[in-house]
RNA sequence: CGGAAAGUAGCACAGCUUGGUAGUGCACUGUCUUCGGGAGGCAGGGGUCGUGGGUUCAAAUCCCAUCUUUCCGACCA
């Protein structure tokens, strides 16, 4: 039961440089690469596993719910674009534009989709005519196209894969719970599938999606005590049907606009997976959307019988449903310790002739260290699988404990400054709802609203203005 | 988009000031010895010096432009 400690220079400390260690990992451990254009990466086949996880676990939860998966295209016309006013000012200046087809130029200007609300509204304005189309429950997964100044892979970038989800309803209740329900199955994914808490609430008038009557979202707390912004769900009431044409035919014989409904993650989870959980050996994977979840090392493997037990107990652990392979591979074990470690494989087994001499193996957990002896034996599948379990507990509540811990009530401004400053995190303050003084916060500090909180009462007054506090509101400097 | 730094083999870098044969370590290939926390010997392979232009007898090196990356801002569901 000894803990273990090693260091691996060849990823920047986590203390030393929070930005560099992040990059780091993401290329070390071979999740992406840089393209020859700004913005724009590759998905190596670790990190695309890792999505396909993710994918994975919401498709099933999405199709669950009664959704149904599309595809659109990836050009919005121009004029398309611009049906409804505020949707077209949020995302016109970050659109890439099409204008050549070939070798002529286009009559009209093509947008290479940034998201595809116009597309689902022109669609659904052609094929619903009565209330009995309704609801209509879509979602696709694509990639998008922002024209992002900044960029980080995963975090930002130009383009980025995505899961956009697009409903329609007869009525405003059932498009309500509708963007509820999502951003409850976004904060589930988190927990359940990422071992991520996350705080929830609504967006201020300010932060909402472009076109959007409320959003709602769900905010990770990295180990920098950085937010980060990790899905949204909108309600966008009838603007979009009003400005689309969307009407259909009510029970009552009457025309109505359509309710409707977006949301959507992406893979800025990947991002969040990294900074919650990982260390300075590297990544380190939650169990359940880890690609593997158990390495098995085999110590001194031309050693007779070494290798045939090694893949022996792959076999038993793949038969008890756990996602296994061995490293046979030539090197050091020393080297495939570390190597497992960036990847962040959350369990490893060791086997070697010690082992086989004395009928047991070692098994080490990535979270912390932990090195367990424990007999070689038909029991060994079903031990490593609560291993497993226990693993994504204790990482969850790791999490939990410091996004906990980083949550500071505040009720004056200069608190504010001094609580970003020297521990980070989310600072939690009345808020009259005026926007000059959530911009006050920023300018000051640099530190945006991240939510509303949707269950606690307004208590104090703003520490900006000092006036009576309308809502609760979680204020933190974010990615 | 502004400020700063960087780009030379897969990776990390030296060489540039003072122009003159492309270097080192790790990684890679073959082989032997190794193997419980990034092992060692021997023998090999690999580079349009980011890209384009200019100066020069001669450019990795000097000049101009441009692209990409990193960090800090501004911007950003």
């Amino acid at each position: 039961m000894a803990k273990n400690k090693i260091k691996n220079d060849a990823i920047t400390s986590r203390d030393e440089d929070f930005a560099q260690w992040y990059t780091d990992v993401c290329r070390k451990a071979e999740l992406m690469d840089y393209s020859s254009v700004k913005g724009f990466i590759i998905y190596r086949p670790y990190g695309y596993a890792l999505w396909e996880m993710i994918q994975a676990y919401m498709d099933k939860r999405f199709k669950d719910e009664g959704h149904e998966n599309v595809y659109m295209p990836m050009l919005i016309p121009s004029s398309l674009l611009q049906r409804e006013k505020d949707h077209v000012e949020g995302f016109a200046p970050e659109c890439a534009v099409v204008t050549k087809g070939g070798l002529e130029t286009l009559e009209e200007e093509l947008v290479i989709r940034p998201t595809s609300e116009t597309l689902f509204c022109e669609h659904y304005a052609k094929v619903v005519r009565s209330y009995r189309d309704l609801p209509k429950l879509y979602n696709q997964w694509c990639s998008v196209v922002r024209w992002e100044k900044t960029t980080r892979p995963f975090l930002r970038g130009s383009e980025f894969l995505w899961q956009e989800g697009h409903t329609v309803h007869a009525t405003e209740e059932e498009a309500r719970e509708e963007t509820l329900k999502m951003r409850d199955i976004y904060n589930e994914t988190a927990k359940e599938l990422l071992a991520i808490p996350m705080l929830t609430g609504r967006k201020t008038e300010r932060e909402k999606f472009a076109g959007a009557e409320e959003t709602y979202t769900i905010e990770a707390l990295m180990h920098d005590g950085k937010a980060l912004q990790s899905g949204t769900s909108h309600y966008f009431g009838t603007g979009f049907a009003r400005a689309f044409g969307m009407q259909f035919l009510d029970k009552d014989n009457k025309m109505k606009y359509m309710h409707q409904t977006s949301w959507g993650a992406s893979t800025r989870l990947l991002g969040a997976i990294i900074m919650v959980h990982g260390d300075d050996n590297g990544l380190v994977l939650p169990p359940r959307v880890a690609p593997t979840q158990v390495v098995i090392i085999p110590i001194q493997q031309k050693k007779e019988g070494i290798l045939d037990k090694a893949y022996e107990v792959e076999t038993a652990l793949k038969a008890a449903g756990i996602r296994v392979k061995v490293d046979a591979s030539d090197k050091s074990p020393g080297w495939k310790f570390s190597e497992a470690e960036m990847r962040g494989i959350p369990v490893r087994v060791e086997i070697g002739p010690r082992d086989l001499a004395n009928g047991q193996c070692v098994v080490a957990k990535r979270n912390d260290g932990e090195k367990i002896t424990t007999p070689l034996d038909d029991q060994l599948p079903e031990m490593v699988k609560t291993l497993l379990e226990t693993i994504h507990d204790e990482m969850y509540a790791k999490a939990l404990a410091h996004l906990e811990s980083h949550i500071t009530t505040v009720t004056k401004m200069e608190e504010i400054g001094a609580v970003l400053d020297e521990k980070g995190g989310y600072v939690k303050a009345n808020w009259c709802g005026d926007e000059a003084c959530e911009v006050a916060i920023k300018d000051a500090y640099q530190a945006t609203s991240r939510c509303i909180d949707e269950h606690e009462e307004a208590n104090g007054v703003c520490p900006v203005c000092g006036k009576k506090g309308k809502h609760i509101v979680y204020f933190a400097r974010a990615y």
